[in-house]
DNA sequence: GTCTATACAACGATAGAC
DNA sequence: GTCTATCGTTGTATAGAC
């Protein structure tokens, strides 16, 4: 049995997620239709998409509010007016990004839930899930994480509770091992919020991993496996 | 034999560090002391002591490229003018942060090193050490991780630097532990980071801790707990 | 040392031509 | 749909009175 889902597992997170390729950008698309002007599909993803990697770049770069407007013109090619066809105003846009990711992660961690019975294998999915997702959308995440304070109250505090519900799935999932007589775990609250703090760091610390050739395999593993110690599994 | 030091020791970090209260507050005064125009020690560090707790509330709040000056000059009750004798530009301003923060960090983990000889008695001094500082210091921890990208290259860089030495101080007792036959680990530079993102939790998710009313000694007590876990302690 | 007044560059956003 | 031209505002920073 590996320790990895096969390959052909992680082609199915792509095509069940549709983290990537048009799929994608069509979902984004219809996300925020209706705060556009444009109204051809073919030729709004394409700009949308231009528009949110040049925010991407620039944001992730020197920070949301550094980041001008005729920079973001500049790095699309596409002109001032011309943007605001596209997005509402600039704070819109990382609402919008915030909104997207959001919603993804949603969808996602809804699936999670009462999926594998076995905790051990539960634990396992959800941190290969959350690892992978955050490798396909590294930078909407790391976006999200370093611009929540520019975005209002509601929304912030809507990720906060993002969170929390993923906290709370795995210490559901400790919790039930533990009745099962499987684990051991004075602070199951403490230890999900640690596993989420290592997580968080596959798209904080890229400078870090990049450095020391850690693949997203090996780091997935890693905290699996510590996490089993730190539970007393065996 | 007490899991967290001392009431005294912790008094003693305090002296030693110069942590807090006047002390502090003149070792940042002589830090930056040529980029002022104010002569006089004590009406500079007092409005020094203003700006600098004001920029932590508001640029902790809602980012510091979002601040502005005229924010900074309502909230500290200087004028605009009047600010330009304690500071050299705005971006100087998140420049000396980062700098004393760098400075008294390097200062400290500089004392850790071959300070303990016992591997654990040194991993639990450098845990308990480390969250102590960033409880004390919690505004300029968090202001330096959310505001680094706005600082120049070299400053980032020496910031990453510092990082990577705390990491490898953790490498190394764990190494030693291992040499001792103490400790069996398969990675032990992906377990010393995982450590330093726990440990910079108790700035980065102070909403979350204080949602859970996690104190900082338990904090501690749990990261140690679970490191020794991981390395198979006993 | 601290203030008021102001310079002037850069910003987000919009109007209207094409 | 996309552009250029421009609006009014706000930003950082400074000069000079007190």
């Amino acid at each position: 049995m590996s320790d990895w889902p096969h390959e052909t597992t992680i082609s199915a997170f792509k095509r069940a997620w549709a983290l990537e390729g048009e799929a994608f950008w069509l979902t984004v698309f219809s996300m925020h239709q209706e705060k556009m002007q444009i109204k051809s599909p073919k030729v709004a993803i394409a700009n949308l998409q231009k528009i949110f990697e040049a925010t991407f770049k620039l944001a992730n770069a020197k920070g949301f509010q550094a980041m001008s407007l005729r920079d973001l013109s500049r790095e699309t090619g596409i002109s001032m007016g011309g943007l605001y066809a596209y997005i509402g105003s600039k704070n819109d846009l990382a609402s919008v990004i915030e909104g997207v990711l959001r919603n993804y992660i949603d969808k996602v961690i809804g699936e999670l839930v009462n999926e594998y019975l076995d905790p051990v294998e539960s634990l396992r999915a959800i941190i290969c899930g959350e690892i992978f997702m955050i490798q396909i959308l590294n930078p909407w995440y790391y976006f999200c994480y370093m611009e929540l304070k520019g975005l209002e109250r509601e929304q912030q505090q809507q990720a906060l509770d993002l969170e929390l519900r993923f906290d709370r799935i795995l210490v559901d999932a400790i919790r039930t091992g533990i009745k099962q007589g499987k684990f051991s775990c004075d602070n199951p609250e403490l230890l999900a919020a640690s596993i989420t703090a290592q997580l968080q760091q596959w798209h904080l610390k890229q400078w870090k991993f990049k450095l020391q050739e850690v693949s997203m395999e090996a780091y997935a593993q890693h905290i699996f496996e510590n996490l089993l110690l730190c539970l007393n599994h065996r």
